[in-house]
DNA sequence: TAGATTGTTAATCGATTAACAATC
DNA sequence: TAGATTGTTAATCGATTAACAATC
């Protein structure tokens, strides 16, 4: 099946079911019925058996799902069995974030420079080595990085979102409040925090 | 209309709507027509248009709509017009991004104490008190909190979370990579970095 | 075997988009 | 006025859920 034809928002459920599953093998499952996955991840039974048929992921008829087979079906789907090399544009508490406790080779990711405007007060501080923003195309080029993380102000998030995509970039992670125009064939992923905020002090009605 | 009517997915492009309209307005845009604002959220006209109509806002059949009203109506449905006290668990680097990012009077936010459960190392590096996590239900119900952040291990993110809960929260951002489990009428929001990145990995290919 | 759960189809549900009359 | 855009209804689209035969 052709990576355009799945649904975002299976991908996105693949990706809670592995965070589950993870969970649920810790406490010792080792088989689970789709009802019980359902239950941990807030989502109906049918749509996970519908999800895990969709790529030929099979259970039991009386006993369910293999937790371990699931894991690492799921993990093969979203490419846990290779490494995803990252650049990160603007170094500041979100940048650290990342690189304290997204930096895992277990998970695949691994978080190989930094960029920022003013890079002298930042080199000493992070496990990553951190370079002027100016840097960033050349650097991006040279080590044929796919994916980049975007922290920078709001401002200057489509400039450091251009030059990236311009380097060869086809993925980004953006916590900028802003909605970045690339290519069609640019994958971009927003986190917006003041958005969730929003979310919640209208729904909670404080 | 009630509130609990109201689809989450109207909310959440109402608050797009309008970090878009600040841009705009900021670029020298007096009025704004829905195509426009469409394209610079992504959002389709007509969407535009009905979640402003189902909100009795009202626009000019001729010149669209007036910016300063827009984001005067968008700031009064997502609260805007009031402070929202917030306090954070587990005083990492996100709860330091949000300290230094979102603790903003002119966006209704006000981030009042942290807790740890380490707090003697933390206590002199932030603009907010940092308290030890015990303390923290206390606190809670003596301010009158009623938003959290949890951005606390996974393992411990539903022990917090049913704290937070007991004490007189009713809308949580959670950090932790757990689907919480609460009763109904606490709104929790998700921000969920490793799943944006695993999003990225499968759609950008590499 | 009997019972439980999968795998899959059909039905439902709800959100999005198109269309256009109203009107500024 | 003529043209452009809103406001709103109807049509479309797609995702979710229910149902159940197959089968372990």
């Amino acid at each position: 099946m052709l990576k355009s034809n799945i649904n975002k928002k299976i991908i996105n459920r693949f990706s809670r079911y592995r965070q589950a599953l993870l969970r649920l093998k810790n406490l010792g499952y080792k088989r689970v019925v789709s009802i019980t996955l359902g239950k941990e991840v807030e989502v109906n039974s049918s749509q996970i058996r519908k999800d895990f048929s969709m790529f030929k992921i099979t259970g039991n008829r009386k006993s369910g799902y293999d937790v371990d087979y699931l894991i690492k079906e799921l993990g093969n789907i979203l490419g846990k069995n290779r490494m995803h090399k990252l650049v990160l544009a603007g170094i500041g508490n979100i940048g650290a974030a990342l690189i304290n406790h997204y930096n895992s080779k277990e998970e695949g990711v691994e978080i190989i420079a930094g960029f920022d405007i003013d890079p002298l007060k930042l080199q000493k501080k992070y496990s990553i080595p951190v370079y002027a923003l100016i840097k960033m195309e050349e650097f991006i080029k040279s080590h044929s990085i796919k994916t980049g993380v975007i922290s920078v102000p709001a401002v200057s998030a489509q400039d450091v979102c251009d030059k990236m995509v311009s380097a060869g970039i086809n993925g980004i992670l953006n916590f900028a409040p802003v909605n970045l125009k690339s290519a069609d064939d640019v994958f971009i992923q927003y986190v917006n925090i003041q958005n969730k905020l929003e979310n919640i002090f209208y729904f909670s009605l404080n």
